[in-house]
DNA sequence: TCATCGACTACACTCGTTTGGGAAAGCCGC
DNA sequence: GCGGCTTTCCCAAACGAGTGTAGTCGATGA
């Protein structure tokens, strides 16, 4: 079979074989090999390769299986040469949390699969005086294609300048919206924040304190102006004598509830702006001999490994880190396609654990 | 000044000034326009990027002032496609620990600092068929410099025997030589588990236990053996008894915990084969209403932060994850350049914190 | 004085891909 | 059989480096 068909006089499979039994794996294929396989020029390889509409169908079909079965990939740095960009896109980063790096780290890896690029990480450190500069020099260099910036450099206006100047795309990603929204993916923190409070009201609490995030992060800006908003909805205030600042650290967290504590009519519920704060809370609850949810109830924010590793498990805010770096990279790579997505699906979520209850009667 | 020495006819400051006000930033500077800029061949220029000992000294110091000027930096696409390989280096891994990654990351990241190198990410899934394929199509796709291993994907010779295969460099870094020097950096584990048993012996205990690390991970069976064999030179033994399996998660950390308690005569002290155990174990002191270190002293493995943020804090056992990264990037890098590596700096080593105490007396 | 050596230069070519222009081939309907 | 498309071909010229060869030039040594 499959000899001398009137449409298509060429057999990608028995071409394919044809070429494996020669060169077998000895060379990688380039473009040539594949065009002169395939019986067209160059050009319309390049132009499948780059999903160019100017080629039938047919041709298409038949070039992409030998190309499959060849097993031929364009080579990165050619195409980069001739683009004039790297096939790389970069993650800048300069939260010192892990377990947020990670997942976002993985989310964007699932995003830029399948595309032909490649993740180059570059954390920074904000404190540095050249640290723009750094950062510039690493994208220029490496010709990046684009960057995601995450919190909190992505809130730095100095960086997002720098980047508007050497033309790179980027993406930064925000609890609230800093820049026109094919560069921006906001991760609706104050929602999230909203979600808590409409938790702790539901369960009956009216003396809320609340530990803040770290001073000068977006972040911790929004997820109190949510609780805020969430609690006012429900009648309640946040009395500015409950609210105490953290930064983000479990230490934080255990003082400012120590503090919190030693409060006359302290509070029967707290949300911390983060896990950390939050197990830092259920820290100083445990030495003060006080439980969590009897004595008071815990809610946190992120949804981190923590938040299921501590005792009682934590009460708090899902944050699809992974969905949104995903997402970003999504948007990074075809600004075009945003159509058809559903913001919805990257909102928080509450997730009710343990340490959250109705206010102990008194 | 500076017009006509009889050495050096050349003035690199004014050859440089004079590029900057004709293009300027406008366009970036290429080999070519160095070669000419200087009066040298592109060749010699070429020499003189590549470290050619074929140029004369003060040569290279004209041309490098002169590329230092004008800010010139070579294409890293280019020259990747000359030397058919990217200027990229990989860390692979499969760890699921995020402090892990990040610390190495980190590591890698110092060490191929002013190499022209990039470092990009491959974390890999062990449990699916297929991730040696993919990750030789990531290496091969991009033409990889190197790539380092992270434990466990490191122990895996699968994975190994493809990256002989490719012929791209790598590092493996694991507790124990598995491939010649080159390619392997050792972290000792051994010798820190021995620490933990000097430790608890030296404090007076006699009753030991041990949480082991997951089964099949080369680290679980070093840091066990490390710690029998150090606790065999304080003429004590660990009886198969007090030996409980973990998987280095916090909640078998717990249950192992839970487990030890419920023999008779139980152990005085115990050694985690990771912090995020020794966490666990913690938690399930305190749930049976005992106290480290009075009760019962616990000593951890990798002093990751959680080591910090449980309280009591624990006492454990240092591994330099961020230098060990450093050095395997290095040796990637320029292998023959080890003579001065002191292995030494590079073990682990004990942190005594408030875990851990004298036995109590009964 | 002749051979040798070090430090270059000049040139052509390679790496694998994209892109441009001009031209040709195929197929459509008329 | 003729325009008018669409699809494709062919060729050459980038892109920015590295390499190999042959050859130059001046200083050194015998």
């Amino acid at each position: 079979m499959a000899t001398d068909f009137p449409n298509s006089p060429l057999d990608p499979e028995a071409v394919a074989q044809g070429w494996l039994a020669t060169h077998g794996s000895a060379r990688k294929a380039t473009i040539n090999d594949i065009a002169t396989l395939a019986g067209v020029s160059k050009k319309t390889v390049s132009r499948i390769i780059n999903d160019s509409p100017l080629v039938k169908e047919q041709t298409r079909q038949d070039v992409k299986r030998i190309i499959e079965l060849v097993g031929y990939v364009p080579d990165p740095q050619a195409r980069g040469l001739a683009f004039r960009h790297a096939f790389l896109v970069g993650m800048i980063y300069d939260n010192p949390n892990p377990q947020y790096i990670v997942n976002m780290q993985q989310g964007i890896l699932n995003g830029i699969a399948g595309s032909d690029h490649e993740l180059v990480v570059h954390p920074c450190d904000r404190s540095s005086p050249d640290y723009v500069d750094r950062a510039r020099a690493f994208i220029e260099r490496q010709k990046l294609f684009g960057v995601i910036l995450t919190p909190s450099v992505s809130e730095d206006e100095t960086m997002a300048r720098m980047l508007r100047e050497t033309g790179c795309g980027y993406v930064r990603i925000a609890s609230i919206s800093l820049d026109d929204e094919a560069h921006m993916l906001v991760t609706h923190d104050r929602h999230g924040a909203r979600l808590a409070a409409e938790h702790i009201a539901t369960l009956g609490h009216t003396r809320i304190g609340h530990i803040t995030g770290r001073k000068g992060f977006r972040s911790a800006l929004e997820r109190q102006a949510g609780f805020e908003e969430g609690l006012a909805a429900a009648g309640l205030t946040l009395t500015p004598n409950f609210i105490v600042e953290g930064d983000y650290t479990f230490q934080s967290g255990v003082r400012a509830t120590e503090t919190l504590l030693s409060k006359r009519h302290r509070p029967t519920a707290l949300f911390a702006a983060n896990d950390e704060m939050a197990a830092g809370a259920l820290q100083a609850l445990r030495v003060a001999d006080l439980r969590a949810p009897d004595a008071i109830s815990v809610v946190g924010f992120d949804d981190f490994q923590i938040a299921t590793t501590v005792w009682p498990r934590l009460t708090t805010i899902h944050s699809p880190i992974s969905d949104i770096g995903e997402r970003a990279a999504q948007r990074l790579l075809n600004p075009d396609d945003d159509a058809e997505f559903d913001g919805s699906a990257l909102l928080p979520t509450l997730i009710v654990r343990e340490t959250s209850g109705p206010p102990p009667r008194s």
